[in-house]
DNA sequence: AGCACGCCGACT
DNA sequence: GTCGGCGTGCTC
């Protein structure tokens, strides 16, 4: 039998496929890139093993090159992009490429090349302001450099090009960026009993594969005991991944852990240049950098000497991919720190109902931050009837009158409100006709005070009817979101200064940041705002938190409401009465009796926990049953639907132990044009699901329409939308 | 995913 | 008679 490369190529194949290794270099290690001829152009794939051939000879056709001296995988990869490949059934080229940064995906050379970083010559410096009119690019560089040294990888192309030219003229140069140290003067803060208890857990068991549950609530200081968990696993001389959401990932987290580590921490995530991110690539390749800070992706980044995982706020939806490989990064992590043999952290205020599931069958050792680190006192959390408090345009007077009574003390308030724009509904009070969406099947939103609609789902945007198209009956703006609830608080609070912080008001980079900032620094006396809102900084003034709609979590279609509701809930009330003051949280609902809510506001968030853990046994859902979901899409109503039957019944004869359910409409029957189905499938024991899975999956490849419809699995689904 | 092949409608 | 539509199949 013939002895071949299996190589994983950029094709959606589940597999790998065969190649004959090239004449003087048998023996090419896994992990290694090559180029291969497939079919009739040639691609960029990677070695993944070697082994007899699975085709006939004729088939075989030769590598062509070999771009590696070394790989650029290790085995602990390989195998986390083989396991992740299996388990979500997505191909292996496709896990693949979420390993490597996009250039060299496409070929580029892997060898670390120092970071170059741009600064001007003492003859730049020198420079007069009026020099270069007739070379906007090179003037703008320098004045960019005049601010500071710019890294070679964050410059586009043109900018390179001017660089050069001004490196021509002697006005600037290229160095290689020196490995800042870590602050001298670092502070590093008295551990409470509860963080030197937790750092202990970890440590006792640093050397091999433990999870660590790390409960506690907003300013119980969860970051300086990964900090110091981290410090000393860098002092052993070990690599640590630390994730964390993307919205969390911003310049003061990077900052804390720069005064740690200087250097030797990298951030990685979705803002970077292709440049930038193989740079930190290779740092962490080549243990230039010891901690990798990063969102969702950085899961995948090359650690050789990992001794720390760290999954802050590991409850956060965004770790679960939405597209491509669904893969969910925190699980990824688990697996990872497992086949490294290190430990992991988990840390969360509000961990995932799955995460408090482990803990409590002692898979994973839960440790808690009870108290609030220094002298601040946990907010109090109070309901308000919205069926019999007097209101005012969905706010009551209560909520409005302990605002006042705060703001005339001189303290914030904030009002969350998870919904943008100015009024979800635009409604014709004489037939009853709504703006709906033309590509989706969704309600538009008035936005801007009436003078447009918009779409949340495909972004489509159009002027409002000056009447109904119906009957010409007027139109009226129902219910509110945050642009209306800042309009009111406007009128209601004259003169105060107010701040909206939605993904509309920051869209771009570091808007967010700079927003939060500006509430943080006491500008704003009131604050109203999205789940934006729910992370990160510390409002030191901030003492009352009005929950404006409770109700939206709790009563929707999906499972995971309920949980996802609490957890902002109590996030949002984390950003009130740290520090000295008493923070109050107010929460308006129209089911003060709901249990759950019950739960959440006399008992707290473990109490409600373990409510809806209850309540997901009784219904047999996660964690209790295992679901997957095959998602299907089609402009074509009549093809998605078409594929989503063939498919159930395909499902429904494979295996043992496994409910089918479905074919369904996904509950946004259309998107962007798209119509989409579902089939549902759930399991009690996850072998019996990925058992089916496995078969299903090539089924499904051969349906007929299989190539008519978008269709992909989603196992462990987050969002059934 | 690409990229070919192939088999039917309307065009120089 | 050909140009091109996209359904189907394959890539070691
Ligand atoms: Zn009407
Ligand atoms: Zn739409």
């Amino acid at each position: 039998m013939t002895q071949v490369l299996k190589v994983a190529v950029p094709a959606p194949l589940a597999g790998a496929l065969d190649y004959l290794p090239p004449r003087g270099a048998p023996d090419i290690p896994a992990g290694v890139r090559v180029r291969v001829p497939l079919g009739r152009r040639a691609v960029v794939g990677v070695v993944v093993g070697r082994g007899p051939a699975a085709v006939v000879p004729d088939r075989l056709r030769p590598v062509r090159a070999v771009l590696d001296e070394r790989p650029v995988l290790d085995g602990g990869l390989l195998d986390l992009v083989a396991f992740a490949a299996g388990y979500y059934h997505a191909p292996l080229g496709e896990v693949l490429a979420l390993a490597l940064p996009a250039p060299l995906r496409k070929g580029a050379p892997a060898q670390p090349r120092r970071p170059l970083l741009w600064r001007l010559t003492a003859a730049g410096r020198a420079a007069p302001a009026a020099a270069l009119a007739r070379a906007p690019r090179q003037r703008g560089l320098l004045e960019r450099l005049r601010a500071g040294p710019v890294a070679a990888a964050a410059l586009s192309a043109e900018d390179r090009r001017a660089a050069a030219a001004l490196a021509a003229r002697g006005w600037a140069e290229a160095a290689p960026a020196p490995v800042a140290p870590p602050d001298p003067g670092v502070h590093r803060p008295a551990l409470t009993p509860a963080q030197g208890a937790a750092v202990a857990a970890v440590r006792a068991a640093a050397d091999r594969f433990a999870v660590h549950l790390l409960e506690g609530v907003t300013g119980s200081g969860k970051t300086e005991v990964y900090l110091r968990l981290a410090e000393e696993a860098v002092a052993r001389g070990g690599q640590v991944l630390v994730l964390v959401p993307e919205i969390a990932l911003t310049p003061q987290t990077l900052r804390r852990f720069r005064a740690r580590f200087g250097g030797r921490v990298v951030a990685y995530h979705s803002g970077l240049a292709e440049g930038e991110r193989l740079a930190a690539w290779a740092a962490l390749r080549e243990g230039e950098a010891a901690v990798a800070l990063g969102t969702r992706s950085a899961v995948w980044l090359p650690l050789p000497r990992l001794a720390l995982v760290v999954v802050d706020e590991e409850h956060d939806p965004s770790y679960k991919q939405q597209e491509g490989p669904r893969y969910h990064a925190r699980d990824l992590a688990v697996w990872r720190a497992r086949r490294q043999g290190c430990p992991v952290v988990l840390g969360s205020a509000t961990p995932a109902l799955e995460t408090l599931h482990n803990a409590r069958r002692g898979r994973f050792r839960h440790l808690r931050l009870a108290e609030r680190a220094g002298e601040a006192v946990l907010p109090r959390l109070e309901l308000v009837d919205l069926r019999r408090e007097p209101q005012a345009q969905g706010i009551a007077r209560r909520v409005l009158a302990a605002a006042e009574a705060e703001l005339a003390a001189g303290r914030q308030v904030l009002f969350f409100l998870n919904r943008r724009g100015y009024a979800p509904t635009l409604l014709c009070t004489a037939c009853g006709w709504i703006a709906g969406c033309d590509r989706c099947s969704v309600r538009l939103t008035v936005h801007g005070a009436g003078a447009v609609l918009r779409c949340h789902h495909c972004g489509a945007r159009r002027r409002p009817p000056p009447a109904c198209p119906a009957c010409g009956g007027a139109l009226l703006g129902v219910g509110r979101g945050t642009e209306r609830v800042e309009a009111l608080l406007r009128a209601r609070f004259e003169g105060v200064p107010l701040t909206r912080i939605d993904r509309d008001r920051a869209r771009r980079r570091g808007a967010l940041e700079r927003l939060l900032a500006e509430v943080a620094a006491g500008g704003p006396r009131i604050v109203v705002g999205t789940q934006l809102l729910a992370k990160g900084h510390h409002f030191p003034d901030l003492t009352l938190v009005g929950v404006l709609n409770a109700d939206q979590g709790l009563f929707g279609a999906d499972f995971r409401g309920p949980e996802r509701a609490a957890q902002l809930i109590v996030q949002v009330a984390g950003r009130a009465g740290r520090g000295r003051l008493p923070g109050r949280v107010l929460i308006q609902t129209h089911a003060p009796e709901h249990p759950l809510l019950q739960r959440l506001v006399r008992e707290g968030y473990a109490a409600f926990a373990a409510a809806a853990l209850a309540e997901r046994a009784a219904a047999r859902l996660p964690p209790f049953a295992h679901l997957a979901l095959l998602r299907v899409e089609a402009v074509d109503a009549a093809a998605a639907e078409g594929f989503a039957a063939a498919a159930a019944k395909a499902a429904a004869g494979l295996g043992e132990g496994v409910e089918v359910l479905g074919p369904a409409p996904a509950p946004i029957e259309r998107r962007a044009g798209r119509h989409r189905w579902q089939v549902l499938l759930r399991a009690a024991r996850r072998s019996a699901l990925q058992r089916l899975l496995a078969r299903w999956a090539v089924r499904l490849e051969g349906l007929p329409g299989a190539r008519r419809v978008r269709w992909g699995l989603d196992v462990d689904p987050l969002e059934m939308a």
